[in-house]
DNA sequence: CTTGGTGTGTCAATATATTGTCTATGTATT
DNA sequence: AATACATAGACAATATATTGACACACCAAG
């Protein structure tokens, strides 16, 4: 985490709310205590801003600033991505289920295991469940990074060695699908925060490293149109045009040696307005190195470095 | 268990119950005690609110709140299940919202009207606000039959037209996979409910109709196992042996030549388990009609035979 | 069939609480 | 000097609480 502070008019940038609310929030109800400059100034820091995120999103769904504002930064994270959601009626039947639950584990290695064991059972309710307790246990940036992604890679790997099937596979990307594109709108941010365009070449038919990096975006804030996969350049092209985005973010994984990814690629910066950035990410992205240089792409070479990326872009035009 | 706590605001929206009559209740049945704040407003636990909505559930389903107020719990648990109605989804409600509790009856058109705007705007948030507002309104079977239905049907014909672009509908593709994936999950299913696997034939990449099949089930009590697009048939086979499910649900959409489609479902009738029944639905159904034939497939014409379709399979296994 | 009671949801009126915004004045930063 | 920020207080717009009344459906007795 940076130690980067932020005075008030950013924080306010970047949260939607008001700097006259910032402040009214913290002298009625004490939910942050920003350091002060040697003036007396506010200074947030990058745990302050989410936290007045998280706020925003509660009290935007109904709830009062009231009741809210003393939770805790987990306590909100649940709440967050819980809001709107009835809470589970839980039909006790002591029948199939219980050999499944175990005391709530607390290290992402403990989520991984549980949530490889319920990918490998076909067993969506308990895949799910696990991903919600280790979203709310870890927050959504470490979720992603230690335990989905290397979910995905484990599980591919269980493949290539016949341990699972096709249909595990096929299972638990649906499962995540569903769960990321569930959280990539639970913040939902403010209509002026910047905008990301999420997609894949034409022919990279693989949806899941796009959810994640949509799912990563949202997460730092950014306002995401995930497309889906494999879109031609002129496409991608229309709906950056159409939505104003600032950058587009491309997903290479498979496969790896299409002859049309480059020159798809080459349309793309070619067609795309200069000041629209492309990044790029992915297994595949070795591969296609050449082509992506060519174009000026930022290469990333995991979801901390697509993040950083992200953080670098938003300064550069803020 | 959490310790928040929520205004009424929050518990009507998600109970579906007026803030008056909530206190009502409150005042003639004492059914619930909800905590008070120091300005003497009323704090509700999850505890409540799951009160207050089973009382809902079985209010609906024609009890009279005198008979019922004073359950336990768990006597208002059994006893919702027991209802057996298509346990009513309260989705979420996302944003701001207008402050009225009787909202101007709004008509499906209407839905599919802003739907389709925003879909032809890319815009995602108002998209998601479109549909978890006809959920709502219409509840989740009339929604996906008069709304979402119809919209991908109009988003098609638009793309054909040259009026919109394959972004768009990749794009609304990828909202609607979204939606439909969580409001599959919105609600706790009995564990002991009877279990349909839903996927589409190898060679068959549309999902959205799998998505669709797979909510429409949810929505009708079924336990689902979703896996995506496009398994080969000893796939199918061997998940549905893991899964332990009694029906399988196929989505035939494009492309309606493939002559491996009939092999394919051949090969499944002859290896899956004779008691496992197969569904069949979607536009390209009437292509391979001889074939879903000869497998004693019964074919769907649309959400509602599917519906139909499922409650005879319930029956029959009952 | 009518009549009256009961159960139930809704509404009106008034008072209080909560919450976002605004104003005024002074200080910091650039 | 011009802009941004801090503090305190005031104010307006909503939300909520409470009480009492009313409308409607249902049912049982006359």
């Amino acid at each position: 985490m940076s130690t980067v502070r932020h005075p008030i008019k950013i924080v306010a940038q970047r949260t939607g709310l008001s700097p006259h609310l910032i402040r009214v929030w913290e002298k009625r109800y004490a939910t942050i205590q920003p350091e002060r400059s040697g003036g007396n100034q506010r200074l947030y820091s990058d745990t302050d801003i989410e936290r007045l995120l998280l706020l925003k999103v509660v009290v935007d769904a109904g709830h009062s600033i009231g009741t809210v504002a003393s939770l805790t930064l987990d306590q909100l994270r649940s709440l967050a991505t819980s809001v709107g959601k009835p809470p589970l009626i839980v039909t006790q039947l002591s029948g199939a289920r219980p050999p499944t639950f175990s005391p709530p584990p607390r290290q992402p290695e403990t989520f991984l295991e549980s949530a490889f064991a319920a990918a490998s059972a076909l067993d969506t309710v308990t895949l799910e469940r696990v991903l919600d307790e280790a979203s709310i246990a870890l927050g959504q940036v470490a979720l992603l990074g230690q335990v989905i992604a290397p979910l995905v890679h484990r599980i591919g790997e269980a493949w290539r060695l016949g341990d699972l099937k096709v249909a595990h596979e096929h299972h638990a990307t649906a499962v995540i699908r569903t769960f990321l594109g569930h959280s990539s709108r639970a913040l939902a941010i403010h209509p002026a925060a910047p905008a990301l365009l999420v997609t894949t070449p034409a022919g990279q038919l693989h949806e899941l490293g796009a959810v994640m990096v949509a799912a990563c975006a949202s997460a730092h804030g950014w306002r995401v149109v995930y497309l889906g996969p494999s879109l031609p350049a002129d496409e991608i092209v229309g709906a950056v045009r159409q939505s104003g985005v600032r950058a587009v973010a491309l997903s290479l994984v498979h496969p790896e040696d299409d002859p049309g990814i480059p020159e798809e690629l080459a349309r793309l910066r070619r067609l795309l307005p200069q000041e629209v950035a492309i990044l790029a990410g992915g297994r595949a992205c070795g591969a296609y190195r050449r082509a992506l240089e060519q174009i000026g792409a930022t290469q990333c070479s995991g979801l901390d470095s697509f993040a950083l990326a992200l953080d670098q872009l938003r300064q550069g035009r803020n």
